[in-house]
DNA sequence: CTTCTGACA
DNA sequence: TGTCAGTA
């Protein structure tokens, strides 16, 4: 549990932020806006981003490069935040990596039938159904 | 000089 | 999303 607030501790400014992510500061400051990271802010009101935030803003570039919008990512973060909920530390993990795994199946699959049947259904949106 | 919010040829 | 404005 002491990893655990060094991960969440504000550490950097957008500035570092924007290289570490190749994120711009326009899309990083957008993705906050719609609720899928939350930086705290300095005395001044600057961001300060923890290390979690990073990773969180790498993974929504992953997903938005595959094609998952705005909303559906945030099902996914949504989703993932359930699961994470009052679990043992041991098969924390070990869950984790799976829904990453089945998520990925999941997005491959729809993303290749989207390319070879023209449309993009669940990429507008409702990923909640490909976890029940 | 860097960041922040709001706005839009 | 980029970018400009006016601040802090």
């Amino acid at each position: 549990m002491n990893d655990h607030i060094r991960r969440n501790m504000p550490l950097f400014p957008i500035s570092i932020v924007k290289k570490l992510t190749e994120l711009s500061a326009r899309q990083i400051r957008y993705y906050e806006e719609h609720g899928l990271i939350y930086p705290s802010r300095s005395e001044g009101n600057q961001r300060l981003f923890s290390f979690n935030d990073v990773d969180k803003l790498l993974e929504i570039r992953s997903l938005i490069e595959r094609g998952v919008n705005l909303s559906g990512i945030k099902e996914i973060f949504e989703l993932r935040a359930e699961k994470e909920h009052d679990k043992p530390a041991a098969a924390l993990k070990n869950t984790e990596s799976m829904s990453d795994k089945e998520l990925r199946q999941h997005l491959q699959k729809e993303v290749m039938m989207a390319g070879t049947q023209g449309k993009s259904s669940m990429i507008q949106g409702q990923l909640s159904r490909f976890f029940h």
